[in-house]
DNA sequence: ACCCAGGACCCTG
DNA sequence: CAGGGTCATGGG
């Protein structure tokens, strides 16, 4: 079906968001967008004057939510324009356009749990391999369909080596119904968390992860290398704890946005 | 040959 | 609770 979506000027720019680290289904061929998540599938354009994004996907209320599209993230800028941070306001400049999607929650946690000691590209194609191997055309695999891969085949040739465990595990407590990822998606940032963390597999920045954009916690701010790199780099004026301090009160309620703009700004750099 | 990548687990002190 | 070894794997 036809899929029509209007954005804020100059608050949605599909080639940041594709490489910001947050999607690892979303690309770009043709001048034409390829968006997979979950089940759903879309592919659009986006016209930068008019801010519409026209596309053909199968769920239009899905897509709308994934895209956070009723968010107001002018509103978020304001704030780190009015801040004394030059560099988040360098990151600011420099990725006008980014939004956190609210992406399946089951994939969102296998993706993640896959990018664990690893890097984007080849998280890419061990996710691609488990769609082509266990499940059908562009769906993401299902707990059932990943539970009855036998562990030995899970790891030949998908390249998750050890992490092939842990899906394993994990899909299969699902499919039995020990673990419901519904109770994942709580009122409160610390509760989603602790939840997570709990799963052999999942820990602190992965749960982050998560709660980000599976399950839309903006709280959320998930310290990898990259921003371990920033926090030494460019904000050496602060200790790791005093540093996470100013985060959580300078922007408070999106703190996960903030964290985007600042990985993607550093890994462009 | 080392080092790194959107780290977690497990054991020690 | 903090620190360090170990865990697969491909790319630089």
């Amino acid at each position: 079906m036809k899929i029509d979506i209007d954005f804020a000027p100059h608050t949605f720019d599909p080639d940041v968001i594709m490489n910001s680290g947050q999607v690892f289904r979303f690309e770009k061929k043709e001048n034409e967008y390829i968006v997979n998540s979950g089940n759903h599938n879309l592919r659009f354009t986006y016209d930068d004057l008019s801010s519409q994004l026209q596309g053909d996907g199968d769920d239009e209320a899905f897509w709308r939510e994934y895209f956070d599209s009723d968010a107001d993230y002018a509103m978020y800028n304001d704030v780190i324009k009015k801040n004394d941070d030059k560099f988040l306001k360098s990151a600011l400049d420099n990725s006008l356009g980014m939004r956190i999607l609210r992406q399946d929650l089951w994939e969102t946690i296998i993706s993640y749990m896959i990018s664990q000691n690893n890097n984007i590209p080849k998280i890419k194609k061990s996710i691609g391999i488990l769609i082509d191997r266990y499940s059908d055309a562009d769906e993401f695999p299902t707990a059932e369909a990943l539970s009855n891969v036998p562990l030995d085949e899970l790891k030949q040739g998908t390249m998750l080596g050890y992490r092939a465990e842990y899906i394993s595990e994990i899909s299969k407590k699902v499919a039995v119904g020990e673990i419901n990822i519904d109770d994942f998606k709580c009122d409160k940032f610390q509760e989603s968390y602790d939840k997570l963390i709990a799963v052999k597999g999942i820990g602190p920045k992965v749960a982050n992860c998560i709660c980000l954009y599976g399950l839309h916690h903006m709280s959320g701010y998930p310290i990898d290398t990259w921003m371990k790199k920033i926090i030494e780099e460019d904000y050496s004026n602060y200790e790791q704890k005093e540093y996470m301090n100013y985060i959580n009160e300078s922007y408070s309620g999106f703190q996960g946005y903030v964290q985007q703009l600042q990985f993607y700004y550093k890994r462009n750099q």
